[in-house]
DNA sequence: TTGACATGCTTAATCGTTTAAGCATATGCT
DNA sequence: AGCATATGCTTAAACGATTAAGCATGTCAA
């Protein structure tokens, strides 16, 4: 099929040879130098092409050191919230000429140590990470000491060695319990993850704060793993209890939709009986029924700035440490959709 | 905070200055080699591990001509679908020591045929390739031709050049299908994409089939994005017409989904006044109200099975091509859970 | 004692690229 | 003419690992 199907790789001394030239000339002619004549350029592109010539990046980066390669680590690919904000951080990196390797820690501690050795041994340029619940700072110290540039992503677990990017978390659960409040709601219930990472606590602080702010107590604070299964069967141990809540916040929009559910079972209809808010504002949460007030987290944006903020430490690795915090904005739809004062 | 650093890398050669050999033999030590001692090999560890050596994965690549790691090319992470795919991929391939490398087609062709060259250059010792509309044979002959391993997954193009791994779409939709006219629809329509792979033909044959087996014709065959936004304003202009359909097949749970929405806007409850099937079994599906009447595609055993014909092909390259076709399963939920004839 | 073979290493080449240093030749300037 | 500088290349040495080939020893059998 091909014109060549010899099986060795053409090299740019096979190339140097076909021209007439040394191998460093080549190097230098492909890559456009400027002490290398233009007809030479042309000469030497062609031949490339010719002979189906293949750039050998791992060759290249053995000299130079430089393997325009990241490494991304996060707890669950098939998360579709991750999924988003590898899709942000490769929108930044792609146009840079870098390609990420992304890998799954399981939000396993001992893995993401060997993830980490791994992405070492292949020589990316720097990582981005999503820490594990339990990592602490000596990690960071660690990775440091290895002279990897590094970015915490979405989960904050050290101020001294590491840049850090996330959501605000705290400024969106503020917004959506006070948005409660301004309807009249006093019995409001936060349903969340246990507080694994700073992700989840700034969740929590911010809806705490909210109600303190307005002399309230919550209703309850209640964790489940995050899935709607488990908080479809919670909502419905809380209704049942004296006293329920008539508002639940949300730890992220599933809960939310598991907490519908589980309302819907009891014949109580989340946004009429009751107020509801999610956290994410996924795709789903535009368009299922009845349409889900929640905040906004912008998962591509956080991936973006992410992917710039590690840029800018892989070319100035001495810079000030910087932490990126994006705006959450919360959207109000549906299921909060009613006035208790009125 | 680290022993040494100095932030020279530490090679081979170091360690072999430190304990008084070749590198060679130290390069055999860490290996465990079986002629060298073991007395040998445990200095060898122990003074590596001291001064803290890193394997450089790509000066052995450059020796040896093993990368492990392969490159996948899928259309879109942000797609949860995807996403649990290349989970599955990475179920197999990291116990086998590889890590892969993820890239979005965007479902561009140009684009594809970029990444596939930017693999290459890296040196992945195989790729996993989701191709793009309208790519075709030739791409693979290519691709044969560099004798780079591969593995078309979800969408055939070719059956000469590469393996291939999908869901069996063409029985999925025709258990739907027959689902439907057994409850006594007869005006069905199917709601899908443009036929822009073979992914989407196979389901529309499906349905097809299944149709003509029972001597019904189709109430209407409509293409739109596969987006929720799409399907909800589709299925209103569907319902507006003479002789509207009494059931509509989805290429996929999101598009069912906005389908159910778009009935719901109408008044027309999904399960009670109409049926709808959906694709997939997402988790959405499982959970959401009214619960989805779907076919299982099995994201991630897909996943799974295209890595393990891949690192075949890679450990022999001229084994015969190899088919593998996951079945689907329908799981019957509440959507079109009512008898027309009773 | 001799040959055969195993043991435990070393030497040196190799993978494909980049780059510092050097060397002619040409060109411009005064 | 004489000097400085630009142009267009070459040479040779890296980068860090692997591996074929070779070389001393040691051991065992006959």
């Amino acid at each position: 099929m091909s014109p060549k199907s010899s099986s060795k790789r053409i090299t740019l001394s096979l190339i140097a040879k076909e021209v007439g030239l040394s191998s460093a000339a080549v190097s230098m002619a492909l890559r456009g130098h400027h002490r290398v004549s233009k007809a030479t350029q042309k000469k030497v592109a062609e031949v490339a092409t010719r002979l189906g010539y293949v750039y050998d990046r791992n060759a290249a980066r053995l000299r130079t050191g430089q393997s325009n390669t990241i490494g991304i680590i996060i707890s669950d690919i098939s998360n579709p919230f991750f999924a988003e904000l590898v899709a942000g951080v490769d929108d930044i990196i792609d146009p840079a000429g870098k390609i990420s390797i992304l890998i799954n820690s399981r939000d396993d501690q001992q893995r993401q140590l060997q993830l980490l050795n791994r992405l070492r041994e292949q020589g990316v340029d720097g990582i981005i990470i999503c820490p594990a619940p339990g990592t602490d700072e000596q990690l960071f110290a660690q990775i440091n000491s290895w002279g990897m540039p590094c970015v915490q992503m979405l989960r904050r677990v050290t101020d001294l060695y590491c840049d850090y990017v996330s959501a605000d978390y705290h400024q969106g659960m503020s917004l959506l319990s006070e948005h409660l409040i301004n309807l009249g709601h006093r019995r409001i219930a936060y349903i969340g993850s246990h507080l694994e990472h700073s992700a989840a606590k700034q969740r929590l602080s911010g809806f705490l704060d909210a109600l303190k702010k307005h002399d309230l107590k919550p209703a309850a604070i209640e964790c489940c793993d995050l899935t709607r299964r488990a908080s479809r069967n919670l909502i419905k141990s809380l209704i049942k209890r004296p006293e329920p809540p008539t508002a639940a916040v949300c730890y992220s929009d599933i809960i939310a939709f598991g907490v519908i559910s589980g309302l819907h079972d009891l014949g109580i209809e989340a946004g009429r009986d009751f107020a509801v808010t999610g956290f994410d504002n996924s795709d789903e949460a535009q368009q299922a029924w009845p349409p889900l007030t929640t905040a906004a987290s912008h998962a591509r944006e956080i991936g973006k700035e992410t992917a710039k903020l590690l840029l800018r430490r892989i070319a100035e690795p001495e810079a000030v440490l910087e932490k990126t915090i994006i705006p959450t904005e919360i959207i109000i739809r549906s299921t909060c959709g009613f006035s208790l004062t009125s």
